[in-house]
DNA sequence: AAATTTTACTTACCATGTTAACTAAAACGT
DNA sequence: ACGTTTTAGTTAACATGGTAAGTAAAATTT
């Protein structure tokens, strides 16, 4: 078997061996009927993700829900902008610290949620059997240990 | 240990264990060396992923690239513009069929790859080491499960 | 050959990603 | 108390993500 000219120098993954290419691709492939679902509803994937933080673990401030929902600031705080505008939540300043907006879901926010919390359920359990119980759990078990 | 009402309904994941969100936080953690690398060079990961294809599979079209840099065609686009502003990249209309666009890496470009590809590679090693080859393997491979 | 459909982009529009700079309020240091 | 630092959030600027519509050339149909 030769040995081609490239072969004799080390060389980056190929794209398809690729982590951080494989991630992405990942990530478009099982977030694409979350995003079908959603586009009905005419939100965003990260609104969503917002309007779940909310409705799950209640009333709370922008840097506690950018942690929970993986949003930067910049990007949440545009988000927040948008979803009161659209009455989807509520906010108030937090009194004893004024730098504080306290955030909650409202009533036609949480009928989203509602609306579409079956639906994500079965994409979920889905995703989950196409991989298998055990793969599944072995795939988020490696990406937990990237995060360290 | 009392039930909580909520324990009484099918739940979606926690974020912690719930694919997508595991998958787009593993991929900001991994890129992030890869960004801090490419800031000094002034592009993005984005132009970094074209450039990388053209000098490694040569000229070729923008369906080609997008397919490979998994990239799509308006951002695609948008980039090779910007990196032929640039003189990164050199284009020309394909004569048999002139709906084409047959894209080249330039000498300016090339050595943005020659200048980065070492620390690209170190990264890239550096990850795989991380996780443990197998490991780094098994997750590849899972990665690539979900892409059917 | 003329009309239709498909292909390969391009442009437009809106939302988010990302970094940096900025504002206001709270916490700290002396 | 006063000045400094830290924290919470906002705004700005630029690039990309994603959907939809537009354009020009090639392929197909009739």
């Amino acid at each position: 078997m030769k040995t081609k000219k490239e072969d004799l120098f080390k060389r980056l993954p190929s794209t398809r061996r690729s982590l951080p290419i494989a991630l992405m691709r990942s990530r478009e492939k099982v977030m694409g009927p979350i995003r079908d679902m959603l586009k009905v509803s005419g939100i965003t994937e990260q609104q969503w993700r917002v309007l779940r933080v909310l409705s799950e673990s209640g009333a709370q401030d922008l840097t506690q829900i950018s942690l929970k929902a993986s949003l930067l600031m910049p990007s949440l705080s545009r988000i927040i902008k948008k979803l009161r505008e659209e009455g989807l939540i509520v906010s108030q300043t937090n009194d004893e610290d004024r730098r504080r907006q306290i955030v909650r879901i409202g009533t036609k926010g949480q009928k989203i949620i509602d609306d579409n919390l079956p639906q994500a359920m079965k994409i979920a359990e889905e995703l989950q059997q196409h991989l298998g119980l055990e793969r599944h759990e072995q795939l988020l078990d490696l990406l937990e240990t990237l995060e360290k």
